[in-house]
DNA sequence: TCAATACTTAAGAATATGCTTGACTATTGG
DNA sequence: CCAATAGTCAAGCATATTCTTAAGTATTGA
């Protein structure tokens, strides 16, 4: 299993700005330009070039510029790779929940190897 | 529809950090004490705190302190609120682009109201 | 050609994050 | 009681983030 952590840290710190959650709503329907997706807000234009590039790099948009203006759209796939992630663990999650039982869940024995050091470098 | 903004950001912030999606992996497993958490990284114990502290700020986790142990586990609600979250914008995201189709979408005009300041405060 | 448009880049300031160390508190086993 | 255990708290530090202003580039319409 490769490790897709760099990459899973870009796409969650994209999604936990709420202007770039803002942006992607937008998205959601049709592509638009940069000024398009700062008319809205209370930001600069440089601002928002910024936020588009978190989003670029994140892979959760796509952008292309033509003449002057870039136009940005939504990239379905990066979206649904975060929400596989978290389909997965929910799914393991609830896997575990239901084999156990609310019963024994609730007088379950917690793991006995405790932690013996303070760093593991 | 009330501003879950703020809620949103604590959950996605959450799951930007590799330690964090770590100890979540491992909270699929089934619950576990802090010092349980700390031990497969190189990371100090006060570290480890931190993060489930923000773990549980943003909902992912619920923690409970018996006697001197703080258990951990895994809270499949907010799980499944990050989860929903991006299904909303994918679902939308692909609805779109059918009704379109990949042709039609290929020459689609961009919208046309650009923006005409710099800030809207 | 020339001014407006649509970004783009750079630099700086304010704030947030993540990590560390050190001190301190509460429990627990002997 | 006493030492070890499991966490907790508070500073302090380095880096990252986000926003702003100002200046610069590439296009486009008249």
């Amino acid at each position: 299993m490769l490790d897709q952590s760099p990459q899973l840290d870009r796409l969650f710190h994209a999604l936990s700005d709420p202007t770039r959650r803002a942006v992607l709503d937008r998205l959601t329907r049709g592509p638009a330009s940069v000024s398009e997706l700062a008319a809205p807000f209370s930001a600069t234009l440089a601002s928002v070039v910024q936020h588009v590039q978190v989003l670029e790099a994140s892979g959760l948009i796509a952008t292309e510029k033509i003449g002057r203006t870039r136009t940005c759209r939504l990239s379905a796939d990066a979206v649904a790779r975060a929400e596989r992630w978290l389909s997965e663990r929910r799914k393991l999650w609830e896997a575990r929940f239901d084999r156990l039982g609310a019963l024994l869940e609730a007088e379950a024995p917690p793991n006995k190897n405790a932690a013996k050091r303070k760093r593991t470098s």
